[in-house]
DNA sequence: CTGTTAGCGCCTTCAC
DNA sequence: GTGAAGGCGCTAACAG
């Protein structure tokens, strides 16, 4: 009799069914599978092997898995990937998998807590050997259920309150002070820090180095304004009241990531404003289409890729059992100058 | 004595410990866990609870789905996560997940066969339920084995010659069509379609109709080019050339997808050809800053979360049983005319 | 209400 | 060279 058999459950061979198909016992098949070769005599290897292909057979990993108890594989959860950014460290997470022969499986969180919990808990459960996060937020604790779970673990980009965990990210100071400089030096009188609200300590610590550094310079004018990624108008009229308040200044805004940067440029569009010629406008994060756009858009590039590689390296001396204090591995970043900031 | 402990594997409660220390069987435990809360004693609850709380006991899915057979998982395999069109679909994928109760896992094999076996091989036996594909090339056979291995599985976009299987694409032939008659509606007299080499279906559908519907225009000029997408200077080659052998006549340019569209348009960049005054330039996939880039660039914007969604409700249906023969989903495109189209 | 038992598919001693 | 037996963590009869 057939057994039970739920829609959509596939029936599969199983090592059993080969082993009968050929005559002999499991272990000789396992042995066949696990390169153990040697240990077959011709003839069995023969049997064996067409037996496999007769059946279709492929091995359960699910069975090889919960039998060792590793499973060579890597979860990657991303906050957004819709972004670019997240995606080029995806790159390297994936290069750098590939070279250790580790398998990555990605997750996107879609920027919602209950996803990221939910990743957690199922990457957790299927017994990865490593997870690489861009959490959602900064003060979860979601997180730290698993971080008792003693699951290696490396942050990127992203910092997590009361979470001891190696973190990859940018220097966040050095990359905003050269920023700041840079718009000083161009000659902009008024900036405009324009972030997303600062729910993660990136944004947090862009924003603070700025105010600081441009308390250094007390004739020019640093203001900030929060905004939600999709909130047009509010965007709208958070630059219109900008311009309208240094109407005699040379003004730039200066946005905390690129998904803004992509929304300044679309309101300044909207209130023909053009960077370049009439205000400065750079952002954090590479644009592909930087070049493209007016003059050109003045942006802070990141080494994402190297990021990328250096997180899953960090994760795997940690599987390895390395145990030495967490660590923060910052990378510098590059300032490309394009036509929106030019001097004036 | 302690358990073979290798570097790495992390000690985890099973339901035995749990068990243990909540003085009871492993089956109450399970009951606990599957919601069949009802049939346990107030005071049994009580311990297990206690006891999974202090263990910090987590279920083992593999385990759990090496029983059932079933997963609840989904994967998803792209072949260019870098593209935007690949992201946009997924965000539908997963949006139609998550309404399902299921969960997706995403590979990307960054355009390698190689990959591409490889995740095909492991979401099969991971026993994943269903898998979508954004397939690499379309003469592949590694993808047909799976189909012996009666795995439900759809494809995005492109096609793989003998497989038969659902396919959820662009209405090829009307889009193609659509955008042609744009540019020359548009008073376009010579114009270029460039590809990267016709490795995909979908790219040769659309050449196809390009050159037939230029067919009915005698007295216009339609030309195709194959190019690599990152060689650059083949690229500069092509673009001049074309360019030359047209000189009296108003010109325009299209890309087979959204990411030679950006190449083409940092070479018109570097030719100094401004897109709108001196050449048309149109695509297909809508892209995030096509409103920015100049003029502004015309695309052929595809319904990409819908096509997503329905990716992932037609693999449902198969999961279930559905065993009506294979099908192609055709979404229509819309024109989305900007500057660079913008009539003589 | 609760526990015992028998596998799911595989690998791994251990014995022949 | 080869195979039988036990167990990985879990669920689902089947008894009490």
């Amino acid at each position: 009799m057939s057994k039970k058999q739920e829609p959509g459950a596939v029936v599969r061979a199983t090592i059993r069914d080969v082993a009968s198909a050929a005559k002999t016992g499991k272990t000789s098949v396992s042995r066949y599978l696990n390169g153990e070769q040697h240990l077959l005599s011709d003839s069995l290897k023969e049997r064996i092997g067409r037996a496999i292909s007769l059946l279709d057979y492929q091995p359960s990993q699910m069975a090889r898995s919960l039998k060792s108890g590793q499973t060579r594989l890597i979860g990657l959860i991303l906050a957004d990937i819709t972004n670019p950014y997240s995606v080029d460290v995806m790159r390297g997470v994936e290069a750098a998998c590939r070279q250790e022969g580790l398998t990555l499986l990605v997750c996107n969180t879609n920027n919602e807590l209950d996803q990221e919990k939910h990743y957690l808990q199922l990457l957790s459960s299927y017994r990865v050997d490593g997870i690489v996060v861009n959490a959602v937020g900064m003060r979860e604790a979601a997180i730290s259920t698993l971080q008792q779970a003693n699951l290696p673990m490396v942050l990127i980009d992203r910092k997590v309150a009361n979470f001891a965990c190696d973190v990859i990210g940018l220097k966040n100071v050095e990359a905003t002070q050269m920023m700041t400089d840079h718009l000083v030096q161009q000659g902009f009188e008024a900036l405009l820090f324009v972030s997303e609200p600062a729910t993660v300590n990136t944004r947090f610590d862009r924003l603070r180095t700025f105010l600081q550094r441009m308390q250094q310079s007390p004739q020019l004018t640093g203001e900030q304004g929060e905004i939600e990624l999709y909130n047009a108008e509010g965007l709208d009229n958070l630059l219109r009241d900008f311009v309208a308040r240094h109407a005699d200044k040379h003004k730039a805004v200066m946005c905390v990531n690129g998904a803004l940067t992509l929304q300044v440029a679309r309101a300044m569009q909207r209130l023909n404003l053009r960077w370049g010629p009439d205000i400065g406008l750079s952002g954090f994060d590479e644009l592909v289409w930087a070049d493209l756009a007016g003059v050109g858009i003045t942006t802070l590039k990141q080494p994402t890729y190297d990021m990328g590689v250096a997180a899953l390296r960090q994760l795997v001396t940690r599987i390895q059992g390395n145990s030495e204090p967490v660590k923060d591995l910052e990378f510098s970043g590059e300032l490309v100058a394009r036509g929106s900031t030019a001097a004036r």
